[in-house]
DNA sequence: AATCTAGACTAGAGCGCTCTAGTTTGTACA
DNA sequence: TGTACAAACTAGAGCGCTCTAGTCTAGATT
């Protein structure tokens, strides 16, 4: 079966393959009773516009390509979401690249996305090392969230000030004793760990890092050591909302109540935190707004090129629950 | 700054352009050394292949478009996973598009596939009529999933089998007044309530349908109804995840254990159920199986793209975890 | 009446690839 | 020595569109 293209429709109506063109683009040039004579025939033939050829033609500068580490997480969803807002506004396509939980797919995805001819590539979540991902946005111009690479644009999520915020919350409820659930330091991500210490630090308290994974039962098993050490900690600031599930089935096993006994702060503000019997006090990274701004930077992109890379941090919010209160008298 | 294209990276190594092309795709008929030369160069030069052109001029035949309703729901996450899983396998392509909650974008994401000439598009979880999804299956040639429209290739799950067994389980359990919180009936999923309906009536018991909403609170509150009125049931199957948490919440509000004074079940095995504090039993669907055999099929429908169109079901399996047990003495 | 101009429309040159239908080359066989 | 044949390679015709640089009307301006 033959595809009706273009050419088709122009023949049918009597008028040139260009004047189809700026008929089915809305574009000015073509008279409001000829452009109705056009749509109608490529109705009726059955002509739908090959958006590949399109691509091909044009000169670009309407395709934006977005990669989504893991579609898994919550949080890339509202990134996602908040990115299509704009572009949707823009007038501008989309193209998805999908990475994989291990960062394995990183490379490939960027890669297909660079082939796919894209203006500008958002990167939600990036795992590949700074070096490679300088060297992808050296071919396609690139806007990183909440990893932020120097030299490239980026948005990201002030960790530092979230993991402030959480602790000061803990403070003013009156708790002395504040441990601090830590990521591995493996993963580069420090900024957590440095807002409790300075901010244990300016409150003239003792901190307690003890270090933890990403996996809710060695979370638990790190919580509860510290639950059954001597000076057990009044509170526990867990540098994600995994940990601090951890954190919650250490108390459950031994019959503590948080928010009363103890109080556990999380990160992030993903689905887990608002399960019901949790309700985790917990730390908003607004993934909505974080893929607006992508977006708006990558338009910028787009308009101009040879701009220098702009660098764009929003401030997370400490969202309380019930997980958190007062120390126990 | 001029684009590298194929024909420079001939023209530097003194052959052919189409040479350079079999070399890049990796096809017989250029010699190894040759091969090598090429890649070389091309490196050298850094080109990168342009897969716009690749596509348009291309007999197609290796990319599958795959439609996402939504990016919230875990379950196309492991939907996702299946179909990629064996689209690597098979060296085909994907392009993705993504709809909305409230299916306000199924068709302009759709039409979007079908305008990138994707070979067949895979949709999860459509929300649009059946009408119009077999008007677009006559332009593009789809294999729906969770979703099964007549005459289109389809992947489902087998709602009726996993209610029965949820319902089965509860009678195994001793139970003898179990209810059923009932989805709308507008939205036309009727399978599960046929299957709690005939393992009821099969063992002979009475059934007790209430009608709620997806909303977790409307949930809660018809749950909180039953539990209250006369002849309250000892076991509460709902119709999804959600529901079931605002079942959990009704018993929590009434100083009720979940599995011990009162069994809940859920569907879905959504990552709700699995938060701390929850546990709920429900039943799995098993979403990388569906996505695995809903990429078979469309492989199937590039070969063979007049066959007759092919419905395959698969069967849920009930997880059981701390929500249900024996009713209370 | 001659000139200008804006709007409507067209011709045709690409965009960067893949594919078909060759041609050339080296080697094996009779 | 001539014929056969596979392997290696090439020429050039598209794929279906967009864009540039026009042409051709009418009506407005002098």
């Amino acid at each position: 079966m033959m595809r009706i293209t273009m050419e088709d429709v122009a023949r049918h109506v009597g008028v040139s393959r260009a004047l189809v063109s700026l008929a089915y683009r809305n574009r000015p040039g073509v008279s409001t009773e000829t452009r109705e004579r056009i749509l109608h025939a490529g109705r009726e033939l059955g002509y739908v516009p090959n958006r590949v050829a399109a691509r091909l033609a044009g000169h670009g500068g309407n395709t934006l390509g977005v990669f989504l580490q893991d579609l898994h997480n919550d949080l890339f969803a509202d990134l996602y979401e908040g990115t299509r807002a704009v572009a949707d506004e823009a007038h501008k396509h989309l193209v998805l690249g999908v990475g994989a939980l291990d960062g394995g797919r990183d490379a490939e995805a960027l890669e297909t996305l660079a082939q796919s001819r894209v203006d500008v590539v958002v990167a939600f979540g990036l795992q590949l090392p700074d070096t490679e991902v300088r060297t992808i946005a050296e071919r396609v111009p690139m806007v990183c969230v909440l990893r932020g690479v120097a030299d490239v644009d980026s948005v990201v999520s002030d960790n530092r000030h979230g993991a402030r915020a959480a602790t000061e919350h803990l403070i003013d409820l009156g708790h002395r004793r504040i441990a601090f659930l830590a990521n591995p330091p493996s993963d580069g991500y420090m900024d957590r760990r440095h807002g409790y210490m300075e901010t244990i630090a300016a409150a003239g308290l003792r901190p307690q890092v003890v270090q933890t994974t990403y996996s809710r039962e060695t979370a638990a098993k790190d919580a509860g050591a510290l639950l059954d050490g001597a000076d057990a900690p009044t509170a526990i600031f867990a540098h994600n909302d995994q940990a601090a599930m951890g954190v919650l089935d250490a108390l459950a096993l031994r019959g503590l109540t948080p928010g009363r006994d103890v109080s556990v702060i999380g990160y992030d503000n993903s689905s887990l935190s608002k399960a019901p019997g949790t309700s985790l006090t917990t730390v908003d990274v607004d993934g909505v707004a974080l893929g607006r701004s992508a977006a708006e930077l990558a338009l910028r992109r787009i308009e101009a090129p040879g701009a220098p890379s702009e660098w764009r941090t929003s401030f997370p919010t400490l969202v309380v629950r019930s997980t958190t209160g007062a120390p126990a008298a």
